[in-house]
DNA sequence: CAGTGGTCTAGACCACTGA
DNA sequence: CAGTGGTCTAGACCACTGC
């Protein structure tokens, strides 16, 4: 177990006008370059916050504050009751979804071997916002669908997905329709299958609700999503909105000139 | 100015259960709810982060903990000295990037009106990790160029671009080659011209030297991407990673069937 | 049960802003 | 200069984990 020498640079008053950084980034150094140097192994626990405070002479708070950074950057997992651990090594596995096609969440997951999931979280019919309607070319009073779901592969959550469906265009639809079933087959089936879409792509930080649904701490990056998709006929009929878990998915394209 | 009425839920000790969540997520809310019930007007200054505590009958860490949760996520901004202010409103000016065609950032700006601005943040010739020298197809030995530029647009940071240059394949380069031209530009010039490229997209928490560059809190979410791009000849030519922050940068493309 | 992270307090001083 | 956010402390109790 690795100990630190000095107690930061507790001794070195900026001498020659060095930006001296606040006391928790230099903890955060510290322990990013112990990390990185292999002083503690992925996989093993961090020592103590208490413990840690008295070793570098600083209070636990400051500890903390420093080993959140490193938390919401990836570097180290927390678990309550238990410890803080160096975050399982090299590349993560992440999903590579590939951005320049038509596909849906379910059969992307097939497409690479994993199981995809998902549970709704609701499913109500209801009105769209003034803006919602005007991209679904909708009047506000015309009737929508909206779905939330939660998607998962290999029993982990990756995402939440909102979306928000034109029930004039679609008939009627009943919570247990879209239980099972990817949205995009019961779209085709119904005959408004989307056959173009406008995709947006944003990254957010996850608030406490989002971040609760993920598994991850508040404030982790998300990779926010907005697709706006068109039938055949040239009519709009999916709004989704998805956030994706910025550790986990990779959205890849190829470009042409 | 609006007094919040009680002490938060002081006098509800979660009667039948109900899962009370920290103090620090319910004063969050609290202020959450105030802005977006207009209490307090964009560009206005929120009470006092003491004044806070003394009203929500909380300490002061716990107000910081809170207003920084909304920080993050650009609710607020806090100015040093002067106070904390919610955002400008509405959908803040964010840039619209085309993900479909092979275009760079001076171009891009360019096209919409916008003065592309840039600022080298390093220039060096070097070898390439073991990774890299794989995905530009070099070996580690071989010799790359290395630019770091910090890119503007109306003068604000937008986006901190690194690129891996094939020295091999595009000869001698020096610092002011790349102070003012874009790179794109220059590789077009010596006839090493991007024609395909790779990009690969996601979402990730900014260190604390992003954050300084880009003027924004440690922890905003930034939207990172990697590029590999090959010339005419099939040859890799560029290997580039960005970070553009998140509350200003939109990819957008469009997907068919 | 002991040990861990999670939350919270009261109070202090510093660094910066703007009148 | 007064008022603001930024940092830091010492100590407390709670909630969870795993022996």
């Amino acid at each position: 177990m690795p100990v630190f020498s000095s107690r930061l640079e507790a001794a070195s008053p900026d001498a020659a006008g060095l930006a001296s950084s606040p006391r928790y980034v230099q903890v955060a150094r510290t322990l990013e370059s112990a990390i990185e140097r292999g002083e503690y192994q992925p996989g093993n626990a961090l020592p103590a916050e208490r413990e840690l405070a008295v070793r570098l002479g600083v209070s636990r708070v400051t500890v903390r504050q420093a080993i959140a950074q490193l938390a919401v950057r990836g570097l180290v997992v927390r678990r309550h009751g238990s410890g803080t651990f160096v975050a399982p090594s090299g590349p993560p596995v992440r999903i590579q979804h590939p951005l320049s096609r038509l596909t849906s969440f379910t059969e992307d997951m097939h497409s690479r071997g994993l199981s995809a999931g998902g549970r709704v979280l609701s499913f109500a019919a209801g009105h769209p916002s003034a803006q919602d309607a005007m991209k679904l070319n909708l009047s506000p009073g015309q009737q929508i669908y909206r779905v939330r779901r939660l998607r998962t592969a290999g029993g982990e959550a990756l995402a939440v997905e909102e979306s928000l469906l034109n029930a004039g265009r679609l008939g009627p639809l009943s919570a247990g329709d879209v239980q099972d079933v990817s949205l995009y087959a019961l779209l085709q089936a119904r005959g408004v299958g989307p056959v173009r879409a406008l995709r947006q792509l944003r990254a957010v930080n996850a608030d406490d609700e989002l971040a609760g649904l993920l598994g991850v701490p508040v404030g982790a990056a998300l990779l926010a999503t907005e697709r706006l998709a068109w039938d055949a006929a040239g009519q709009p009929v999916e709004l989704a909105r998805a956030h994706y878990r910025g550790d986990r998915y990779d959205f890849v394209m190829e470009l042409r000139d």
